[in-house]
RNA sequence: GGGGGCGUGGUGUGGUUGGUUAACACACUGGCCUGUCAAGCCAGAGAUCGCGAGUUCGAGUCUCGUCGCUCCCGCCA
């Protein structure tokens, strides 16, 4: 084919290009061999086109194409025809039409490819992250990662209309102490200190704030060195911002802006707005969880005042040790078989519930290993509280920590919802969680923790209680979720110096440590910050939300498995005595592996 | 750190209470075939059942360990 050009892309040849001569460069993606006629399927990224190798038009290339194989790169020149009668395929975009060959040239052999690139059927993800080149020429990913890219291009277009400026900040940068584990790199040039991959852009989009930059945006790679999920991984993207002068709505507009736009330009989804708020408490009375799934309703109600003085010990002994105790109705469950019942309570254990307390709804009153124990009024106020028909099933949770009672039912609340099918896959339901506490108490280091970020402002009215009684302070920060999912958060930022003084006071951390670890931040702060606010959204969630898909992986090109290994190059990998000497590194390994 | 699931030709799956030749589909190789598009028909090759021990006359199957992938808890300001 040498110098000759693509004209096309396969997959967007229509009926209206009939008669044209073309040249399409692409993948062999199946071909049917019928010793006559040969059929060969192109594709590229746009799609695939047939093209029929036809001995009466051109013999020597029609021979040529019997060589042809899965997934070798071919050129081919030839006219675009219309299909014979009742050989259209209108399952194809590209179905009406053939390129019929005239030229063929094979630019790459291939071997057999180890799976299908049109496989029906899933591939393992061990496989597909091997030979992810392949996997990627599959149009699952394709789709996703096209898709990624336009929400991605929709971002940019919109920050860009609303006046925001691009900036990038250092992925080498400083280590902090609070929040995830670091991702450090050695420093060759100054031994024995180290770089830390950012968790977050944080700190620098302040100081752009501080430095005037008044609306900065970046979408950007974070780090974080913490065991994998589905949706998380050790470096992953986020849509990050930050505003001057604005209040919490202003986030809310800009955010809401830009999902509405999001949607209606990938999705054509019209995304219902103002999106509702919630608080954080309110969040959690209701649905148990602060990245509540509001697709549907089975709310979460408070039943600690009916059973303070039951004969039931297990509950009015939680409710005088402080506990709370909660219900869920889950309607027309009472025909749970003992199995489904137990499974239900392996869940609720798995969130650190100590059991499950079930109670069926039947015509005639109520079955339940603890019913017994249970007045006819406190029965009453039960099924009342819970709106109980015949034919329900009423769970209960009890804990001293109200928060793993919250969590329990909260996660069996999603579970049961699932499997009721009261999820509409289609339905969007993004709410902003609002008035979170500033810090929560941390056992294990018995010092309270930034809940959000220890640069979060504190509710103005709360700051006279953050040296007595921390708990009561609230931040303004705020989450955004949709669909049970957190895809962002963020808070309007401390732009005081004595303020972050105090932040840091109520953190435990000393003088020196502030300064050592964020002086240049609170210097900062001394030479005119303006009040100053914003979020980060994470993109790979986001993407992952909008193409219906169960894992981030898949709206990444090149992921990570769970052990935060790559596959395809075998990362991380051993290093040269001369790369760590160089480095002044030395490794201790505990248990020698491989 | 902990709990669950999976691992069988290239890929995806079967494989009964442990029983002798490890099955099926797709892919692959060769042949036939001029309208297929999940092409069809015929023939063929391809597996020490992740790895290592153990139990047993006998292990894909049971036990223990180990490795890999995965889901979850902890962790992720």
């Amino acid at each position: 084919m040498g110098t000759r050009k693509r004209s096309h892309y396969c997959g967007e040849l229509h009926a209206k290009d009939v008669g044209k001569e073309v040249t399409l460069m692409g993948w062999v993606h199946s071909r049917r061999d019928h010793g006559g006629l040969i059929f060969i399927d192109l594709r590229d990224r746009e799609g695939v086109t047939q093209i029929a190798f036809n001995p009466e038009i051109n013999a020597a290339i029609h021979s040529k194409a019997h060589d042809l194989r899965s997934e070798y790169v071919i050129a081919v020149k030839g006219k675009v025809s219309k299909r014979p009668e009742g050989t259209i395929n209108p399952d194809l975009k590209t179905g009406e039409i053939e390129v019929l060959a005239e030229e063929l040239t094979i630019l790459n052999e291939s071997k057999t490819s180890p799976f299908e690139i049109s496989s029906r059927h899933g591939i393992s993800e061990d496989v597909r992250l091997k030979y992810r080149y392949l996997d990627l020429r599959r149009s699952g990913l394709q789709e996703n990662l096209i898709l990624r890219h336009r929400i991605v291009q929709t971002t940019r277009n919109y920050f860009n209309r609303k006046k925001f400026i691009e900036i990038e900040t250092p992925f080498l940068t400083k280590s902090t102490p609070e929040g995830a584990r670091d991702y450090l790199v050695p420093s060759r040039v100054n031994p024995g200190r180290f770089y830390a991959l950012p968790q977050s852009p944080q700190l620098f989009k302040q100081i752009l704030m501080i430095s005037g930059y008044d609306r900065y945006y970046q979408i950007v790679k974070c780090f974080r060195d913490e065991d994998l999920r589905a949706d998380r991984q050790p470096e992953f993207t986020q849509i990050d911002l930050e505003l001057s002068f604005i209040q919490e709505d202003d986030i809310y507009e800009i955010i809401e802006g830009l999902l509405v736009a999001i949607f209606k330009e990938v999705k054509n989804v019209s995304l219902m707005h103002p999106f509702p708020r919630l608080t954080y408490q309110e969040a959690l009375a209701r649905y148990g969880l602060d990245k509540p799934d509001t697709r549907f309703e089975m709310e979460l109600k408070n039943l600690t005042s009916h059973f303070a003085d039951s004969q039931f010990k297990v509950f009015s002994r939680a409710v005088a040790a402080g506990g709370i105790i909660l219900g869920l109705n889950a309607r027309g469950c009472a025909e749970y078989s003992r199995k489904e019942l137990d499974n239900l309570t392996d869940l609720a254990k798995v969130y650190g519930a100590q059991g499950l307390a079930w109670i069926k709804v039947v015509s005639d009153g109520v079955q339940s290993p603890i019913a017994k124990f249970f007045t006819e009024t406190e029965i009453q106020q039960l099924t009342k509280t819970l709106n109980a028909q015949p034919g329900d099933l009423l769970l209960m949770v009890t804990d001293a920590k109200h928060k793993v009672a919250y969590t329990a039912l909260g996660q069996l609340r999603i579970h049961i919802g699932h499997k009721l099918g009261l999820i509409e896959q289609d339905r969007w339901c993004p709410l902003w969680i609002t008035e979170f506490p500033l810090l929560e108490y941390n056992e294990e280091e018995k010092r309270y923790l930034a809940m959000h970020h220890p640069f979060t402002s504190p509710v103005e009215e709360d700051l006279v209680y953050l040296k007595e009684n921390p708990e009561k302070v609230k931040a303004r920060a705020y989450d955004l979720v949709l669909n049970g999912n957190e895809i962002g958060g963020g808070s309007i930022r401390i732009h005081r110096k004595d303020v972050q003084q105090a932040m840091f006071g109520a953190l435990k951390i000393g003088e020196d440590e502030a300064k050592s670890k964020f002086g240049f931040l609170l210097d900062a702060l001394e030479y005119g910050a303006p009040p100053h606010g914003g979020i980060a959204l994470g993109l790979d969630r986001l993407v992952m939300l909008i193409c219906g898909i169960e894992s981030i992986r898949d709206t990444i090109a090149f992921p990570k498995t769970q052990k935060a290994t790559c596959l395809m190059t075998d990362a991380p990998s051993q290093v040269s005595e001369r790369q760590l000497k160089e480095l002044s590194l030395k490794t201790v390994i505990p248990k020698l592996t491989k």
